[in-house]
DNA sequence: AAAGTATATGAGTAAATGAGCATATAGTAA
DNA sequence: TTACTATATGCTCATTTACTCATATACTTT
């Protein structure tokens, strides 16, 4: 319980969150979208994927992180909360528009 | 959001909240209960209240800890999480034990 | 095979955090 | 008043965390 609450404790790391309740994402998306560096979010996302929040996948040369379903169903009411509040994250506008622009435009060369 | 979830995000907050779960509770209680320093006590309570899941009042020249009402009225979802997870915490049973000893015993001298 | 791209990770650094001691502050009791 | 108790806080030290650069690894494309 503990490392759930420090995996979340963290501004990036929602960021990462609250885009990827949007879409799967793989790690170049995710430094276009939010501007951080390559190995900063990789790292995130490894913290995430420890504490079971997400899962990943691989396609090609591309990792793709998602939520963890398993985590969702294990922690429901959190994740109720979660969905609910990261929308109000000050940033959140601003990195789904960039999210939904990469996405479309297939920005990252990347499959899915 | 951020600040709340760093509020959690430690094991001897965790327990501080279970145990304020049940009763409301004065620093050297707590200090009692969980074999803390109370310096140390006083700056998690500091970090709860500043994040504002605690309020605090005072009685002679005790203080006071209690859950805040606000808070959980504004954060319903992640509230019920913390009840239904708050008991699984390994501390939890002996913490609690503890607990009830120190208020039927009155271990503090104090009012509440 | 060689070159290119995506990701993970080791190493170094700076900042934040938690713990403990000592002390200040506020209130009580004699 | 003086002595006592409870709590908050300044300071220091040790640990953890986040960030960055450089590099290793894995996969793709030519």
């Amino acid at each position: 319980m503990v490392e759930i609450f420090k995996a979340l404790a963290e501004e990036s790391r929602l960021r990462i969150l609250s885009i990827l309740l949007e879409n799967d994402m793989c790690v170049c998306e995710l430094e276009n979208c939010l501007g951080l560096k390559q190995s900063n979010i990789s790292r995130h996302l490894s913290a995430l994927k420890g504490s079971g929040i997400l899962e990943s996948y691989k396609r090609a040369q591309w990792s793709y992180y998602k939520i963890n379903n398993e985590f969702i169903q294990q922690n429901q009411q959190l994740w109720l909360y979660l969905e609910e509040k990261l929308k109000d994250l000050s940033t959140f506008k601003e990195d789904n528009k960039r999210m939904e622009k990469c996405k479309s435009e297939n920005l990252c060369n990347c499959l899915i």
